[in-house]
DNA sequence: CTGCTTCACTGGTCATGACCGGTCGGACCA
DNA sequence: TGGTCCGACCGGTCATGACCAGTGAAGCAG
């Protein structure tokens, strides 16, 4: 079990959430794991911290939780719930020839909601990436990302026509793991339109997501997609969405 | 601030959102709520179930908040939560009152792409109940919903104002327990511009939806959400390995 | 008036202890 | 052998009390 928890190294709930979120992913799916109040004594830490542990790693389906009877690592057969993807994983599953038009690189101040997305301090700078996204050779999405710096701080020297996903794990060591999104439409303004090869004020699938990486932070994306060639499909079930 | 909070009618934490979630949908965005030591001694509760509560409303994006500074309502629009549920019951969550105006009910040949989704017989008809759904007395949604005629038989003899899901699992038995989606962001046509309180060519969030029961196809949905008053959340994540 | 310090207050975190209702397996009885 | 009952154990909920770091405004010093 490796290091006991202890306090300095972070919130000990952040820590035991590390901790439980391997031993999940190296337990056979449907798997117990102790009870609360044995993980309590197990890690010397209150049940308040344990719950609020595991409550996070329900949250994100990798647990599931049964009155009565106990905590189980969850069932994830390979069904098309939402996945994770890069823009060129997604395109070739459509049956499209993905290809990206770097427009902008530059490590700037970003945004408030970015930096308040990201965690960051109020000075630190963050790489801003815009890209223009192509789906054999017409205009899909225009991605506007911005990275922290201390976690990919030469970004600007790599190839970004590819997945900065990739980048960020292969040679940052932060591989993204978990992303929150959330989905709107909205009409594309004048420089939008114009990249997308849309008229102005024609409607859009707005993305705002923000990636982490182990429960940190490291991505916050706004990506506009022409409304008129893309559309998410997602399943719903009873309890848990 | 009507009732005090009791022991008995559900979870305290599930009635204080439910107060908390109406209160912000009443303030302007931005605006402070008291704080959470406040909000204990006003409703009565432990601190624990303020937290609990708050972090509610602050999941579905209705509240924000700021360590050091307060709890305060969140920037427009309505944020939900991908999840299996009703419209009312959706718009509750977010403080908004629901109401529905029942536009069209009919037992009619349903079109094609509808005929597959819900796997019936060439000759086979099906109610089709056409809905304008309002939160706080504006419009929010325009749903068209196609349901098998031998699923609900009388569909169309029973109040369609409420839950149509809630109809289906109490009146004949089929829960809906699933469903697949896909969204995607379109202009509004005159017709359903003018129902939703829109200039026509304004963008919606179109949903495609079909429900199941025990993995039987029951009901096809096409609803289009204002687009400057809704936009959905949801999580992604890697799969396990 | 400006700049700095101080301090009340906020949410974030954590421990301890308690009771509820549901689950499940083993003991016990028919 | 089979069905029933019961108690250990589970997660869900809630109260109380405590300390921390950050915020922001009031107040003081220059």
């Amino acid at each position: 079990m490796s290091a006991p928890i202890t306090r300095g190294q972070g919130a000990l709930h952040a820590q035991l959430r590390a901790r439980l979120a391997e031993q999940a992913a190296r337990l056979p799916a449907g798997a117990a794991l102790p009870g609360e109040r044995q993980l309590c004594e197990l890690h010397g830490v209150s049940r308040v911290t344990v719950r609020e542990a595991v409550g996070q790693l329900v949250a994100d389906g990798v647990l599931v939780r049964v009155p009565g009877a106990g905590t189980f690592v969850a069932e994830r057969p390979a069904r098309s719930r939402l996945h994770l993807a890069s823009f060129a994983e997604d395109m070739r599953r459509l049956g499209l020839r993905p290809s990206t038009v770097v427009l902008e690189v530059a490590l700037t101040d970003p945004p408030d909601n970015t930096r308040e997305a990201l965690v960051l301090a109020p000075d630190a700078q963050a790489w801003h990436v815009r890209r223009l996204r192509l789906a054999d050779s017409e205009p899909m999405s225009v991605d506007d990302g911005w990275y922290a710096a201390d976690v990919a701080p030469d970004l600007g020297d790599h190839d970004l026509t590819g997945s900065v996903y990739t980048l960020l794990g292969d040679v940052y060591g932060a591989v993204v793991d978990r992303a929150e999104q959330s989905v709107r439409a909205s009409e594309a303004d004048p420089p939008t339109a114009q990249l997308l090869g849309l008229a102005p004020g024609r409607a859009v699938l707005a993305f705002d997501r923000v990636a982490r990486s182990g429960g940190r932070p490291v991505e916050h994306t706004r990506s506009v997609y022409r409304g008129d060639r893309y559309e998410v499909a997602m399943s719903l079930e009873l309890g848990r969405g």
